[in-house]
DNA sequence: TATTCGCAAGTTTTT
DNA sequence: CTTGCGAATA
């Protein structure tokens, strides 16, 4: 191993963080502000602590995401390049210990890990077994309820209800129950994974030590954010050494809803008294106007370490306070402004941020985007894994991997239809119940099942036997398994059989997926190591949304304020600062919640280095058509008196009952992406924040074009990332965020011109139209207005059709 | 008994 | 818009 210098570890720090990185033994709290330089701290500590003779692969490091975690493992690579240094996240770091210690917690190796949208299914079956009351509580609160209780590391064993509460008297029945469908499953859930590892090292000394003693030196990141099943789980591996390090900020603590336990981190002293507490206050990221404005905001939580933050930065622009008359506006005029800037050449679509609360409230900004012709990228992870197509083909997968998943047959056994129905399934289900086996296992007996008749039996045999063809498929290359199961099965060309252009986007999901796999195997060639199916699995699961960001493309990014945290960009917009979004409603209820929501705004502003804005609307789309918003409460607690303030113009002619009608009536062209007319006309002017681009030549779109162009060449020369090691992320992560890229934007422009859409009102009686199914026809008869004004159009082929002008599809040639 | 169609309801944040 | 659910239909 090559010998690392004092010099170079050190040299680069100043003295709170050499502080931090020079203690080696002990307990350690290190308390960092954003954009403090952490992650450098510590990496310089695990190069520092190895530089000073422990072997590397006793040093390990937990984080929450897996991009914490590879670019930890980029930068210690960098620092110390042959280390044997485990980081990941806590979720994999179980995963792992529970694959190979599966029967100690009663599962097989080959698990399956559930998501929400699976452990739900599961769920639903819970209820009905056990027959309970769910007339005062939903599903979803029962499943809420169940996650906290496992958060908290809490046993179905274990669970004590609370005499006289009605909630934890249905949690007592029905958790044992979904814990025992799961196991019949061997399927976990997320929090699963920590409660069992938890288990399993309470339960099995041995083991629970040997591990201690390997992991001689820890180190937590985010530890802010750690639940009670997680403290459990660090308290369990250092208990004979505690050379535990974490580093954390009490303000950035922006996931309590999910069980995180701010106490975790406020009274780490009092757990390890020995503890030696650092503070990096020094702040290398943002301007002095963006911290104040950070700084102000926080000091109305009472919940907090009082910690300073401090820069060496230039005063920079004061930040940006914008309200606009509604949505649209927001978004077209952040989009002009990127735009404008890029085109100057001051600035690259990836300097800049959009950041919300909620992914739904990406929908009007990208429509904006694309208007305008900026390229850009929506972080919103599990959006490409959820699609019904992936989940279907994933859940073959899934079924191959681990024939008990129950939830994976009942997904699968019928898509495509090969006529085997609800019923059938239902009888399939209680039997396989009531004889303690798998569902899969039931379906090869199916001729001995009485309740089953004939004709389905011929079916279910005929699905068992595809599956024991699959089945035999060696699984070492994913590639190989996903393309024989597309080929055996016919999902891909069932996909596309109606012709429809909604089933030729799902087969191009379903390839997409395939050149995924590929790109897996590429880079997990051991099949012992992560790689093979089971690896590909995991990984699959395991993946979040800020995982999947790409930081080398130049694409404006879009996310929620919770993905954004770990991240900076030199411009950041905040959008939709309303009363009932930020703070959110379903989160306004004591002072704790208002708090966190307090801290995800800060975390929000402080990703910004440069340029800040945040903006809110007079009106906003919520349950069918507009509603007058309030601002956020949150406005009044900056320090409006040093930032640049925006109002919409007290001459602006705005009838709030007009915009709301007009709007309304519009509502189906906000969402499809095709911006035929420019709903800012009906709604009048933006107001006026910077020089309008100039008058609609059609040239500021190229040259941002062009400009986009050069930057992404230029990126993919530049912009390899080498990502050797572990590679827990890797690029087959990378392949899913929703990008718009602007050759995208081209094609469908020009689509566009080919090809009119009009506004509702422009259709006109015996015009010739183009249907996308039906084919040409003649316009015969237009009756109503608004979103009720119906055509009827005469096809060549197949006669009269009427159609909803606002929402179909007919083209004008 | 499976499939398809129509209608109603609903949209926080995520490992 | 999307999803999920129930009823009609083949």
């Amino acid at each position: 191993m090559r010998e690392i210098s004092t010099d170079e570890i050190l040299g680069p720090l100043n003295e709170q963080q050499r502080a931090a990185v020079t203690q080696i033994d002990g307990p350690l709290l290190i308390l960092a502000g954003p954009g403090s330089g952490k992650t450098r701290v510590i990496t310089h500590r695990i190069a520092n602590i190895i530089a000073h003779g422990v072997p590397s692969f006793n040093v390990i490091a937990l984080t929450f995401t897996n991009k914490a975690a590879e670019e930890m493992r980029v930068r210690l690579k960098r620092l110390v390049p042959d280390n044997r240094t485990w980081t990941g996240t806590f979720h994999r770091f179980c995963s792992r210990l529970l694959r190979e210690h599966a029967s100690l917690v009663g599962l097989k190796p080959n698990f399956t890990i559930y998501d929400m949208g699976d452990s739900k299914k599961v769920m639903k079956q819970a209820i009905a077994n056990v027959e309970v009351d769910l007339r005062h509580y939903s599903p979803d609160m029962l499943i809420n309820q169940i996650s906290n209780v496992k958060s908290s590391g809490i046993t179905a064993a274990d669970f004590q209800p609370r005499p006289g509460h009605s909630l934890d008297a249905i949690v007592a029945k029905v958790y044992p129950e979904y814990q025992k469908l799961l196991k019949m499953a061997n399927g976990v859930d997320f929090d699963d994974l920590l409660l069992h590892a938890v288990d399993l090292l309470t339960n099995s000394p041995e083991i629970r030590k040997a591990l201690d003693l390997k992991c001689t030196y820890m180190m937590v990141d985010e530890y802010q954010d750690t639940n009670l099943a997680q403290y459990k789980l660090i308290r369990l591996l250092n208990h004979s050494v505690q050379n535990l390090a974490v580093t954390g900020d009490p303000d950035q603590s922006i996931y309590g809803w999910r069980g995180a336990n701010i106490r975790n981190i406020l009274e780490f002293e009092k757990d390890y008294p020995a503890v030696n507490v650092v503070r990096l206050e020094q702040n290398y990221r943002s301007t002095k106007s963006i911290l104040r404005v950070a700084d102000q905001l926080i000091s109305n939580n009472r919940q907090r370490k009082e910690k300073k933050l401090v820069t060496n930065n230039a005063e920079g622009e004061p930040a940006r306070l914008v309200t606009f008359p509604s949505p649209q506006d927001e978004g077209f005029d952040i989009a002009d402004s990127i735009a404008l800037a890029v085109q100057k050449g001051e600035r690259r679509p990836r300097d800049f941020a959009i950041l919300y609360r909620a992914n739904y409230l990406s929908r009007s900004l990208e429509h904006s985007l694309r208007s305008v012709g900026v390229p850009y990228q929506v972080v919103n992870g599990h959006e490409f894994y959820q699609r019904k197509e992936i989940k279907d083909v994933m859940g073959y997968l899934h079924l191959l991997n681990n024939p008990d998943d129950n939830v994976a047959l009942e997904r699968v056994i019928n898509v495509p239809p090969r006529k085997i129905g609800k019923v059938t399934l239902t009888r399939l289900r209680n039997f396989a119940q009531d004889s303690n086996i798998s569902m899969l296992e039931a379906a090869r007996n199916a001729e001995q099942i009485d309740s089953i008749s004939k004709s389905p039996t011929g079916k279910i045999a005929s699905f068992v036997s595809m599956y024991d063809r699959l089945a035999s498929v060696p699984t070492e290359e994913v590639e190989l398994v996903l393309k024989a199961i597309l080929e055996e099965t016919g999902y891909r060309d069932w996909l596309t059989d109606d012709g429809s252009e909604e089933g030729f986007e799902r087969a191009r999901n379903v390839d997409e997926l395939v050149v995924a796999a590929q790109e897996y195997d590429r880079d997990h060639p051991d099949p012992t190591e992560s790689g093979g199916l089971e690896g590909y699995l995991e990984q699959a699961s395991l993946v979040s949304d800020t995982d999947i960001w790409e930081s080398e493309a130049d694409f404006v990014t879009l996310m929620t304020l919770h993905g954004a945290k770990g991240l900076e960009f030199p411009c950041v917009y905040i959008v939709g600062l309303e009363d009932g979004i930020l703070p959110h409603e379903r989160s306004s209820g004591d002072d704790d919640e208002i708090e966190e929501e307090r801290r995800l705004l800060f975390v929000g502003i402080t990703r910004a280095q440069e340029q800040l804005q945040i903006s809110r609307c007079m009106n906003r789309f919520r349950k069918g058509s507009y509603w007058p918003a309030i601002a956020s409460r949150f406005l009044m607690e900056l320090p409006r008196e040093e930032m640049q303030i925006f109002e919409p113009a007290s001459s602006h002619h705005f009838d709030e009952e007009a915009l709301a009608d007009s709007i309304a009536d519009l509502d189906p062209w906000m969402h499809d992406g095709l911006p035929s007319y420019d709903i800012n006309d009906d709604v009048g002017p933006s107001i006026e924040i910077h020089d309008p681009p100039e008058d609609g030549d059609g040239s500021l779109g190229d040259v941002v074009r062009e400009s986009i162009a050069v930057a992404q060449s230029e990126s993919g020369t530049t912009g390899d990332f080498s990502n050797s090691g572990e590679g827990a992320t890797g690029k087959t992560a990378a392949a899913f965020p929703r990008i718009v890229t602007a050759a995208q934007i081209e094609a469908e422009q020009a689509a566009m011109q080919a090809h009119v859409r009009l506004h509702p009102e422009s259709y006109k009686v015996d015009m010739e139209v183009e249907h996308p199914e039906y084919g040409i026809g003649v316009i015969v008869e237009i009756t109503g207005k608004g979103t009720k004004r119906t055509a009827t159009v005469d096809f060549e082929r197949l006669g009269k059709k009427r159609f909803r002008l606002a929402f179909c599809n007919l083209r004008v040639n």
